[in-house]
DNA sequence: CCCACTACTCCGCATTGCGTGGTAGTGTGC
DNA sequence: GCACACTACCACGCAATGCGGAGTAGTGGG
């Protein structure tokens, strides 16, 4: 099955709500986001979605070098981000209520 | 808002799931489509999506001459159509369940 | 005759996720 | 010391798909 299609404008949405959980960077976001159950994600998305959040100035950025590998570039939510955070919460669930509606509300 | 990236992958199902209840034509799709709270899809898209999902064989297609106005085009699931939104409801409804575990997740 | 409403179609654009490949840094095994 | 693996990030071009705008028709009203 392709859900390729759904994550577009959820994406965003997906990667704001693990940074609220706490600041991380790029490639653990992946791991994480892969292990809530978006099993497929590229991480090229994921890298894609943060330079657009930061560049739309919700996201913190700081670049902390690694004693095991490269630089790590952590980010974090700021106020504008958290703002988004939630206006996303709800946009995706009015959405969501209009779909479940839309597929079960004529078989009851 | 922007729910237009939403609306991407997810259109296919909706219109499938309208289609479900009975056949009809694309003009009247898209008010059943505004009606159910999609509020702002476009007509093109709804076209668009009827020719494509024809085109993959997932329904049947008769043009009525209408006495009020230009010739429809009715549209109805066939088999094909009918599995294919089983399969879609299954693939939202496990999507649903990963976004909605993510964003109140975090939360109790 | 112009306009409004119904009904469908085509074209080009914008957004965004993906695949591929590339650059680095660290550590392991031979 | 070289190949390889893993971590970490980025760039490029592609594909899917919704949208806006414009166009074609048919019917009927002022």
């Amino acid at each position: 099955m392709d859900s390729t299609q759904l994550l577009k404008g959820v994406l965003d949405t997906a990667v704001l709500a693990v940074l609220s959980r706490g600041r991380t960077y790029g490639y653990d976001l992946v791991r994480q986001l892969r292990a809530s159950g978006f099993d497929e994600v590229g991480d090229a998305s994921v890298y894609g979605t943060l330079r657009r959040l930061f560049g739309g100035g919700y996201l913190t950025s700081e670049v902390v070098p690694s004693e095991e590998g490269p630089a790590r570039k952590y980010y974090g939510l700021n106020r504008a981000g958290t703002d988004l955070l939630d206006r996303s919460k709800k946009t995706w669930h009015d959405f969501a209520g209009v779909m479940s509606h839309l597929l079960e509300g004529e078989e009851e």
